[in-house]
DNA sequence: ACGAGCGCCTGTCGGC
DNA sequence: TGCCGACAGGCGCTCG
């Protein structure tokens, strides 16, 4: 499920290019397909057909787990939620079976935004920013400090699974590296947020930080059919391997469910000691 | 303020 | 083998 580190590799991809799939910067849109109404968030399809065609693509960026194509006009807006990615191919190519949206560009090469299950959403804007002002801190960013992170803390009285995915918290964190954060700061999933350490929590922004920064450096975690791209479930210390020993400790990984998600943890290294 | 529950979806998997 | 229900999960929403 495309989270920060699986978008910024897409983003990555759109304007460094990537095997076989070139960049789409400064690529022309001569026209629109919308494969699937329900994709479309704002505006209308209509509108939005008309508006798109003929706009260039100037630069790719992300927030959160946005991906943004911003073009000479309006800035395109997508976000996967459960599944999918984005592919640049030749107009040639057979239509993928979740093929939800796709641009075709002057010169022959189209950009498909392909999305399993129907949860992704797409926006064209001409304010961004007004359209993520909700959103949180980039967790990488200069302006996410511990000292900024362990006030946040303190302000709330949340299980952490529950704090750190939300993302008007911190913008980017998924189900799979909240749970790989937690790990590697020794935190209980349902430990109340403002019961953390000053140490503690600086251990778990350097956590935050570390588990993005490997996801991107594998270009992502790939799961299944859902996504494709990146190896970092081959890193995975929790996520997914309840019954299986700690790497620390040897106890079996324990999956419990928190805020509807499964939560992986191993309940010797990350204990409860307070509600 | 917090969190449970639901709906949106579809591929996969276990049970029969 | 094949059918079917349960399950997974990001996010916005309602509700207690």
């Amino acid at each position: 499920m495309p989270e920060l580190p699986e978008v910024e590799f897409f983003r990555h991809c759109l304007s460094q290019g990537r095997d076989n799939s070139p960049p789409i910067l400064r690529e022309n849109i001569r026209e629109a397909e919308l494969l699937w109404k329900g994709a479309l968030a704002a505006p209308s399809p209509d509108e939005f057909l008309a508006r798109v065609q003929g706009q260039t693509v100037e630069r790719i960026g992300r927030r959160g787990k946005y991906l943004l194509i911003h073009l000479s006009e309006d800035t395109l807006v997508l976000h996967f939620r459960m599944s999918g990615e984005v592919v640049v191919e030749a107009q040639t190519e057979p239509v993928a079976k979740h093929c939800r949206l796709m641009l075709n560009f002057d010169d022959g090469i189209r950009l498909a935004f392909n999305n399993p299950r129907k949860f992704g959403r797409v926006w064209l804007v001409a304010d961004p920013e007004a359209l993520l002002a909700h959103l949180g801190p980039e967790p990488l960013s200069d302006a996410f400090t511990p000292e900024r992170f362990y006030t946040t803390l303190q302000g709330c009285h949340r299980q952490m699974k529950y704090f750190l995915l939300d993302q008007k918290i911190i913008a980017g964190l998924g189900n799979i590296y909240v749970d790989e954060a937690l790990y590697l700061s020794k935190i209980h999933p349902q430990t109340k947020s403002d019961t953390l350490s000053f140490e503690q929590a600086e251990l778990l922004w350097k956590s935050i930080r570390q588990v993005l920064r490997d996801g991107i450096e594998n270009q992502g975690t790939s799961f299944d059919w859902m996504y494709k791209g990146g190896n970092y479930q081959h890193f995975l210390k929790v996520y997914q391997r309840t019954g299986e020993p700690c790497a620390i400790c040897g106890t079996p990984i324990k999956r419990i469910t928190i805020a509807q998600r499964g939560t992986h943890y191993c309940p010797s290294c990350q204990t409860l000691s307070e509600k």
